[in-house]
RNA sequence: GGAGAGGUGCCGGAGUGGUUAAUCGGAGCAGACUGUAAAUCUGCCGCUGUAAUGGCUGCGCAGGUUCGAAUCCUGCCCUCUCCA
């Protein structure tokens, strides 16, 4: 019987493991497991939809295994199937490689980089050739690829379907096969690609590799995964008092889900947390910058999460402006056209843009608001456009 | 290679010669409410600009017809379906 503290791991804050018992025998054998996470170059940014994966990993990684991430620099050419968008501009080498780096500088954040090692496709398919090409693709059939309900999905529904998508899921099972991958890593989505790392696995004599699939972790709007495209999506590399806000306005329904994938806690307070939510004797309000706090910190330490905390508190509870405004505006003349001064600071993409807020009541200076375009700045003044954009204005004369 | 359908704003999707900057829904933004939650209500939602029913750009691309085109014609590009 493995230990607890394995089958925590295992289980814990997964979707599906394939296949459990073998994954359980695996571990067993006491060997370090070579791990495999792949990385798609054209979306160097980690956010927290990512972070669930990241975290077991490094869960993973504690228990003595090593990770392999591979950097699809081949793949990410011909772009995730799943994504909308099926034109996607190559890469040059040089974006790729930058690419790269920003994502392993975020990467590292969460994988303990000691127990892993990166490698790239490029290694392998940069010297594939056509008849290496025929040999990978003859080992499948269309039917088999059009069981992925994506491609399905699309195919029957008369979108397009271009034959190099058909052979992004081909690509990523070759890695597996490069590699000799004991378990692979993965969100819900990627379940079709990672069994077909197995089937290809099989077919060149190795042992099939196990999958574990990890829960998407859904957006900032409640509806859709969290990601970029959409929009709905909390980076991790984002400034502590966006992170902290953008985690508070995610819907309450969402609080369980996220305590559960990105926090580390105990069963009991994992539990205390629900029965409190369930019997309305804590506000989720609460609970919620609780949750802000704890990422806050994960990323940016303690006195970030603090300032974050106390500054969200100001501005958005008690309505006043922010301690520190970055945005500044620095003027000559006191009589000043406020759209000018808007669409200058960068606040806003155009002059309808600022008129449009102006009459709709969202603009501020010093808690006033702006009723006409004409106004006069004083030094030291704050600007405030929406709810969240300031702007500090700043008397030239005054700063020479 | 042949036949047919179609390409509209961030997305979905109306519109087949003028009152269409383009119905409607979603997303987004602002305001009210509030816990930057949900729900609800109101307004906005191409650029520019005002005294204004102003100017400019715009419905795959390039031309043409017309007083006037997203709507008609020609060519091109792209997608889908069926046949081979």
């Amino acid at each position: 019987m493995p230990d607890k503290n394995v089958l925590n791991v295992l289980r814990k804050g997964i979707a599906e493991v394939i296949i459990e018992e073998e994954m359980l025998k695996l571990l067993e054998t006491g060997r370090p497991l070579r791990l495999k996470q792949g990385f798609d170059p054209s979306r160097p940014d980690i956010h927290l939809g990512h972070v669930v994966g990241l975290r077991k990993l490094r869960q993973f990684q504690d228990l003595g295994h090593q990770v392999i991430l591979i950097v699809g620099d081949w793949t990410a050419q011909i772009g995730d199937p799943s994504g909308e968008s099926i034109t996607r501009p190559m890469l040059t080498a040089e974006e790729v490689r930058s690419n790269a780096q920003t994502y392993m500088e975020q990467f590292f954040k969460v994988v303990d980089k000691e127990k892993t090692r990166v490698l790239w496709q490029s290694e392998w398919f940069g010297k594939f050739n056509l008849a290496d090409v025929l040999q990978l693709t003859s080992k499948f059939t269309v039917a088999q690829m059009l069981a992925r309900e994506d491609f399905n999905k699309r195919f029957t529904g008369g979108q397009p379907v271009t034959i190099t998508e058909l052979l992004y899921p081909l690509l990523q099972a070759y890695d597996s096969v490069v590699i000799n991958a004991d378990v692979e890593f993965g969100g819900t989505d990627q379940k079709f690609n990672c069994l077909m790392g197995r089937e290809l696995q099989k077919i060149k004599g190795q042992t099939p590799q196990q999958v574990i699939l990890m829960p998407l972790l859904v957006g900032t709007d409640g509806v859709h995964k969290m990601s970029k495209s959409l929009g709905n999506y909390i980076g991790i590399t984002e400034i502590p008092a966006d992170m902290f806000g953008k985690v508070m306005s995610i819907p309450d329904k969402l609080l369980l889900d996220y305590f559960e994938l990105l926090v580390d806690l105990t069963e009991e307070e994992f539990a205390g947390i629900k029965s409190d939510l369930e019997n309305d004797s804590i506000n989720p309000m609460n609970l919620k910058k609780r949750l802000a706090r704890t990422l806050v910190e994960q990323f940016h330490g303690e006195d970030a999460a603090a300032l974050a905390e106390s500054n969200f508190t100001r501005v958005f509870q008690d309505r006043k402006a922010p301690e520190e405004i970055e945005t500044t505006f620095q003027f000559s003349d006191e009589k000043a056209n406020i759209v000018e001064v808007m669409l200058s600071t960068g606040i806003v993409k155009s002059k309808g843009e600022a008129r449009r807020l102006i009459t709709q009541g969202g603009v501020q200076i010093d808690g006033v608001k702006i009723t006409s375009e004409t106004v006069s700045l004083k030094n030291g003044s704050i600007l405030r456009a929406g709810k969240r954009n300031f702007v500090r204005l700043i008397d030239k004369d005054l700063i020479k």
